[in-house]
DNA sequence: CTGTTAGCGCTTTCAC
DNA sequence: GTGAAAGCGCTAACAG
């Protein structure tokens, strides 16, 4: 199926020059005349000559990979954000590594060890569920980080997040202004950082309108529909007299939405329903999603972007981006 | 941030020990001792020693690295598909570069020579766009190939896919038994070998019953929302007398249900909709979506199993992996 | 069981 | 403008 792969010794062979006349003449690199150059030039595409990445990547040391590891692909969270990796990534002529961390923390320091095996430029890490030391530890042989969705309290690395605690904010503002005061939350995981800045703008914001929400108004539950559904079922019926739910995102907010046609509460009549980050699907189920608005695609060029200049030694400016979530308001909670 | 990297050569020093005990230490090849392997073990660990793959690969000429190419993956259906050549991948010690094509033939050609010159091992390239002959001459260079959705008159692949032929039919089945004698199709885009495969098993299905589609309802569209909507609202307006649609894709299909809403036509008492791969999303839309279900995921993972027994020598067994479609009937045609 | 030698394909450095 | 030499970090092959 595939022959032997042409090399730069096979070039100059046929051209019958040194081996560093035909590298200067793929690299367009200068000290050559623009005669050989062209006529190397095309003897390499005539043999099919390819540069391997990886003999150079030896010598240089430096490679044109970065790794992006997220918690799941498939959440359309993620898959959107990875769309903005690649393709700014590819504007800049590095590949990218996709890795999964399943919520694993193990397969999260597992995955990021392979990564750096790899020699990876840089790495972008989503959502990390590792405490900040293990996190600090496994990131401190990294030539370039960008953190997303997670701040840590030394500032090396570069992020890149949505204000949550204000968008949490926008959200609970929102609903009380229709009137709300029994407010529930799904919290999200009990490692994420998002869902904790979000907790955090929950609760000030109600107790700012002279509400406590207690503590067993307030759940975890995982990023996806079937553990919003369930975990919503479980609220609603210990607390039925919530009139509102925030959702830690759009998927469990559409699992919360099943919840309440499976315990017959209509939304947004007898209750509200509130989710994050605006995903496609917000607005195409029924009723549409009340969110707020994450710009993933962005984020996700953003942190490349970011990562670029770090790997290119400006470790200085506008290595903290913050993005401002929107309220988009639909059917759930008009 | 980082030190500089730690080599086989610092540990030999620091242990005292060949370079070569050393490396047969740490990838635990046989040929030394028990109690020397630990110590300088425990010495690599000490160190932070991690090795190199670029250069292992320079010498060994063969990189533990694969490469996917998708057209789009913020697409759920190759998200899905990602994610199961992710997992597999993981499992079996391969890192996965992720390439988006864009629907842009020569952006196609672009990744995969990128990839070339990365040294992948292997390549899985989904819902390739190009034309026979310009695939041929882009794959030829790789150890090894999965085609999924995707089939060539040439054997030398392996490949991945759904019968979509079959998957037509048992969807042109279902409308047939239900009354439904004139049925449009949004066929997908032009150059999809899923769209052509599919289409043949609506014009054969069809036939089959007496039944000749005219040319113009059939139409190609994006396998995106935006575009499902738009093509459907102007087949719908040409051809008012359909009473179903079988759409190329379950976004394109709910582009359809838009289509219906926004022409006053209810679904599925006016106008029957259905999809095709089975997304979450196809259960989540009000109504939800009738469509034929694609084992994504598991598409994912075999294609990475076939890719590495591939790039293991392992050329014939099971070279073709064809996974039969099962109709989910829902409520937008019931 | 352990070490030495050679070399993977390329770029850097310096010499012509 | 062009070339020769050295070496990136590692492993295969062979020697002890």
């Amino acid at each position: 199926m595939m022959s032997k792969r042409v090399t730069l010794a096979d070039v100059a062979r046929e051209a019958e020059v040194s081996l560093m006349t035909v590298s200067r003449a793929v690299n367009n690199k200068d000290g050559i005349s623009e005669a050989t150059r062209q006529r190397i030039q095309s003897i390499a595409d005539r043999l099919g000559y390819r540069p391997s990445l990886v003999a150079r990547s030896l010598v240089t040391d430096r490679t044109s990979t970065i790794g992006l590891v997220v918690i799941d692909n498939a959440n359309p969270f993620f898959s959107e954000v990875a769309r903005g990796v690649e393709h700014a990534a590819y504007d800049a002529s590095y590949s990218v590594f996709l890795c999964n961390t399943e919520e694993d923390t193990q397969r999260e320091q597992d995955v990021l060890r392979s990564l750096e095996e790899q020699r990876v430029a840089g790495v972008i890490l989503c959502s990390s569920r590792l405490e900040e030391d293990a996190l600090h530890d496994v990131l401190k042989n990294y030539p370039a980080v960008v953190l997303v969705n997670r701040i840590l309290g030394s500032k090396e690395h570069g992020t890149v997040s949505i204000d949550d605690q204000y968008g949490a904010q926008l959200v609970i503002e929102h609903l009380l202004r229709r009137g709300h005061r029994a407010i529930g939350f799904l919290a999200g995981p009990e490692r994420s950082y998002s869902g904790q800045q979000r907790a955090k703008g929950y609760r000030m914001t109600l107790e700012s309108a002279g509400i406590s929400p207690t503590p067993d108004q307030i759940r975890h539950c995982l990023p996806i529909v079937e553990s919003g559904r369930e975990v919503a079922r479980e609220l609603l019926s210990a607390r039925p007299e919530l009139t509102a739910l925030f959702c830690y995102n759009d998927l469990s907010a559409v699992g919360a939405l099943h919840a309440c046609a499976q315990l017959g509460r209509r939304v947004p009549d007898d209750i509200a329903i509130v989710g994050f980050d605006d995903i496609p699907l917000a607005a195409l189920v029924t009723p549409s999603l009340t969110t707020c608005h994450a710009p993933m695609y962005e984020m996700g060029q953003e942190a490349t972007c970011l990562l670029i200049e770090r790997i290119n030694g400006c470790l200085e400016e506008c290595a903290h981006i913050s993005f401002q979530p929107e309220l988009v308001i639909r059917e759930s909670a008009p």
